[in-house]
DNA sequence: AACTATTTATAAGA
DNA sequence: TTCTTATAAATAGTT
């Protein structure tokens, strides 16, 4: 169509290829275009000069990629399969470990022991009866090294509590001080202290629980 | 071109719509393929029909998956960058739940520990108690059923065992048959069998594993 | 699927 | 590249 019939084989004349490159692209862009929208069909045209340079054209409201994915989940080609082998095999072994692991735990849980022979279930009980033996080390272990600590927070009370008591038993018999009634109520206790006394006052607030506070930290 | 000019717009008429594409298709290919050979261009072509049917032309010597390589790689545009990065996360997403489970079981193997508080930790024994409980009950129930299926069939072999007996005893008192000795050497039983008698031999073949035979079956 | 009047695409030239 | 235009090619409507 044009001025002269021409042979459909490679035209040699380099600008006019590129010339006639142009024109045909762009005609068989319009009726890419023209046939989405006349038959309301999905186009995916690429093209690629052989100056390497790229042109496309994708029908009206869709992508590329969206046409080559359905492209090639209707025909069933796996374009991309070089690209994901590996990691769908990676994929693949991962769900297998899983379903392995799985089974392992529901099998610890009690379930799906159908699939177990005798000899098989014996083996499981010993392995959970070992696993309870090392958690019920293990709980034995912890409460021993808090009881350890506890015991420890109590000598410790203890001895600065009997500091303590020395210390004002001194005290009251310091005459530096002048007497002071050992049985006296806290005001008296209170006084002594804004006297920039000992830190006697801050433990004897709550005489009743000594430790409390602590114990609080353990 | 045609008879009268039309609207480029969805042609409403069904029939006439697929008639269209049919037609336009195939001049699109034609003018790709034209394209292709004239100014030595790849193209690559897919369209998809309004009813989910797919048509592709290729420039020769070359596929749809090369010129979709090509195409990304020139523009940059990476297609597979979503397919990717859902797999990925798929990936990952996988891994994630293997380690949890891994860590499952290794704290039910007694292992991991550390992680666990007390409360936890009574919780995670009291799970593997469950666990044993079910698993003993289990072992009982199996055991259980075998040992049923076991007695009787001891009871079904004394019963053909006492039936033999009185088989034999009645035959030997029987004139029809002459009388033999009940203590007889098995050579006069095979005799009798292979007379065309009872299914005495069989059984009386191997006197002292009168039901090893059925008890290997179970 | 074929026909054909007409429209459209485009080769060659400017 | 773009415009022009003679002509080839495509195709809408019809059979």
């Amino acid at each position: 169509m044009g001025r002269g019939k021409i042979e459909i084989k490679k035209i040699e004349n380099s600008t006019n290829r590129q010339v006639t490159y142009s024109k045909r692209r762009n005609g068989i862009f319009k009726k890419a275009h023209e046939l989405s929208v006349l038959c309301d069909a999905k186009v995916s045209l690429i093209m690629l000069s052989g100056t390497k340079k790229f042109h496309e054209y994708t029908s009206p409201a869709t992508t590329t990629k969206k046409i080559i994915d359905q492209y090639q989940s209707a025909v069933g080609v796996d374009l991309w399969s070089t690209h994901f082998e590996k990691m769908q095999e990676n994929l693949r072994r991962l769900k297998e470990i899983n379903n392995k692991l799985r089974r392992d735990i529901r099998q610890r849980m009690g379930e799906d022991l159908d699939d177990l022979n005798w000899d098989q279930m014996c083996t499981l009980q010993e392995k959970i009866i070992d696993s309870l033996t090392i958690i019920r080390e293990r709980k034995y272990h912890v409460i021993k090294t808090q009881t350890d600590t506890y015991r420890k927070k109590v000598r410790n009370l203890k001895e600065r509590h009997g500091n303590l008591l020395f210390d004002l038993e001194t005290r009251c018999e310091d005459p530096k001080y002048g007497i002071v009634d050992n049985a006296g109520d806290y005001n008296s206790a209170v006084a002594y202290h804004l006297d920039g006394g000992s830190s006697l006052y801050s433990f004897r607030l709550q005489p009743r629980h000594p430790n409390l506070h602590d114990l609080r930290l353990a």
